[in-house]
RNA sequence: CGGGCUGUAGCGCAGUUUGGCAGCGCACCUGCUUUGGGAGCAGGGGGUCGCCGGUUCGAAUCCGGCCAGCCCGACCA
């Protein structure tokens, strides 16, 4: 490409509203333009950064064996009423409706699709399948943001297993988990597998790929000394014991006016520091009404509620809602005497006595708290957000807590789609089973800009070379010298020609725009071709990475560089 | 959905307090000079001041409504 006839709009000044790196470097350096809150036009750059990712991803996806699809992106209504994820989804759904009044969604993502067709599945024989496509989704996300790592309209490569067992799924999943590895070292992203929580996915167990950044969304907990990590919807810790001492005979209820929180009750005359109180939250789980009991300096995990219920919609009840249950405000809640309602007990609170809470009467509390004397707990659960430092539950070494972005993402689905779709085949014993389902899914956009979150500098993007949108620049320092001008062409043909891809910089510019712009881009190779070095025969071959430039003599540049390039792509 | 902030040229911004010709820098066009780290001089083009309504002789500026974007939270494969 010359650069001359390029659409390349870099700009001088950094984008006023990009905050993350990613953002502002994707715009700044012409890569990306935003349409509309979490739309994003793709520049010739950026289309070419997500080509090669997505090349990436389609040949590790072959080589386990993957087929390529492409489904519709409209949908009709109806399949997702029939798996319960139009309602489970449909914060995100975008819906809309055909000229002949029928329903639609615009495709989140497709374990629906693939399981209708995989209706088509007969015999155990036909088994396994490993089914694939790269594709756009739609989701309505309530806040977009950090430009690319959170959209509503973006690529996904989503893949779909069918086994007959669950041997044959495990089988499917440890390949996607080492294909998801080498993905993720051929991007250069240093992503590690953390537990996860499946969410809406449903199923069983489920992997992310989590790249530690702090424009990310997640939170994982990773201990350094024995390995264990998990997202903290998931991450459990191993709490010390603690020693309550004798316990009182019974419950004591004492006056608290004007106390409404657990801060207050630490503060007020004969009451309790937070690791001695029960705080007592009201959910409604699904529509019943659910009261959820932690340890008074732990906060609840609303998705490992979600989890532990099996729940589709978990919510705080309202103040009103609270009064009608309980009688009492928030500020004065407590479990003890409840009946007739369902309460979920963290684990941290197991065996803990002389402990303070609400007396369920306004404006008093209770001391001398016995958990398991005087609560009639339904369920104990852990519930509770892991803090950073708290032992590991594997281990019990201090845990770290980072933030990171979620790169990608397998589940292992077992019938929760195939069941209600009626993706059955025979058996070896002519029975009808549902077929087990994995999926996994990688954002194409959003690794785009982990990329460059992980691959930046104060200069601009440093892409590695596999992703690059091209490989090498030729710089032609001062295009009005003929000897420059034919030099610099001549190696740009030679380069092509080694099959390297290479863009001239063959502008009417001041070499400090041309050297400023291929660094903000950030490509990884720059031949610098000039009078200054032509006089003794040499140009400049700069790396991007480390800045370090050698002379080459210019009938060696190119196959120089071709050889770096060799290099920094050779596969184990 | 709650809180905060912001909408003025392609990008970055001033002007709004106190109503009175719509500005600055970069980018862009023409010419000359310059050419190894974001050049200089001269000339020039580009605007529905987010949208609608109101007040006023007169609105980017004041008032009302709406829309959009960003950040935090909630939510979210």
């Amino acid at each position: 490409m010359r650069w001359s006839e390029a659409f390349i709009p870099t700009l001088r000044d950094d984008p006023a509203d990009a905050e993350a790196a990613s953002h502002r470097l994707l715009v700044r350096a012409g890569f990306i333009r935003q349409l509309m809150a979490g739309v994003y036009s793709m520049l010739p750059l950026g289309f070419r950064v997500r080509g090669k990712v997505m090349q990436i991803i389609r040949e590790e996806i072959e080589a386990i064996g993957g087929q390529e699809f492409l489904l519709p992106e409209l949908h009709p209504r109806e399949i997702w009423e029939r798996t319960g994820r139009l309602e489970g989804m449909k914060d995100i759904l975008f819906t809309l409706e055909d000229s002949r009044g029928g329903d639609l969604v615009l495709g989140p993502t497709h374990e629906e699709i693939f399981t209708t067709i995989a209706g088509e599945l007969t015999s155990y024989r036909q088994l396994p399948q490993l089914w694939y496509q790269i594709q756009t989704k739609f989701r309505d996300e309530p806040r977009p943001k950090a430009g690319l790592l959170r959209v509503r309209e973006f690529t996904m490569k989503d893949s779909y297993s069918f086994d007959i067992d669950a041997e044959g799924l495990d089988r499917q999943f440890d390949a996607h988990f080492d294909a998801y590895t080498r993905i993720f070292r051929r991007l250069g992203l240093p992503a590690i597998p953390v537990v996860a929580s499946s969410g809406a996915m449903g199923g069983s167990g489920s992997v992310e790929f989590m790249v530690a950044s702090e424009a990310g969304e997640d939170d994982v907990a990773h201990c350094e000394s024995c390995g264990y990590a998990a997202n903290v919807e998931r991450a459990t810790a191993r709490p010390p014991a603690v020693d309550d001492g004798e316990g009182a005979a019974a419950p004591e209820r004492f006056p608290t006016p004007g106390v409404r929180t657990i801060a207050d009750l630490e503060t007020f005359p004969g009451g309790a520091e937070a690791a001695r109180q029960i705080k007592t939250l009201v959910y409604i789980v699904d529509g019943e009404p659910t009261v959820v009991l932690l340890r008074g300096d732990d906060a609840l995990m609303e998705q490992k509620l979600q989890d532990v219920t099996g729940a589709v919609e978990v919510r705080p009840a309202t103040g009103s809602e609270i009064v009608e249950l309980l009688g009492a405000s928030p500020g004065s809640l407590g479990a003890v005497g409840l009946r007739d309602v369902r309460i979920l007990a963290d684990e941290a609170l197991r065996g803990r006595r002389n402990m303070t809470t609400g007396a369920n009467i306004d404006d008093h509390h209770l001391r001398g708290v016995d958990v398991e004397r005087d609560i009639a707990v339904s369920e104990w659960v852990d519930v509770r957000t892991v803090r950073p430092g708290e032992p590991c539950p594997s281990c019990g070494a201090p845990l770290e807590v980072f933030r990171a972005i979620e790169a990608g993402h397998i589940f292992r689905l077992g019938t929760t789609y195939s069941e209600p779709l009626g993706a059955t085949v025979l058996d070896a014993e002519g029975k009808t089973v549902p077929v087990m389902m994995g999926s996994y899914g990688i954002g194409v956009e959003r690794n785009m800009a982990a990329v460059v979150e992980v691959h930046h500098d104060d200069r601009g993007i440093v892409w590695p070379v596999s992703v690059a949108p091209y490989e090498a620049v030729v710089t032609i320092v001062k295009v009005s010298d003929t000897d420059s001008w034919e030099t610099g062409k001549r190696i740009y043909e030679e380069l092509l020609a080694l099959g390297v891809d290479a863009i001239v910089d063959d502008r009417v510019e001041r070499p400090g725009v041309k050297f400023n712009d291929a660094e903000l881009i950030g490509f990884p190779y720059r031949i610098t071709v000039g009078p200054r070095g032509l006089a003794d025969g040499v140009v400049e071959v700069t790396e991007r990475r480390s800045g370090t430039s050698e002379e080459v003599v210019v009938a060696a540049a190119a196959a120089r560089v071709a050889d770096q390039i060799a290099a920094a792509t050779a596969r184990p």
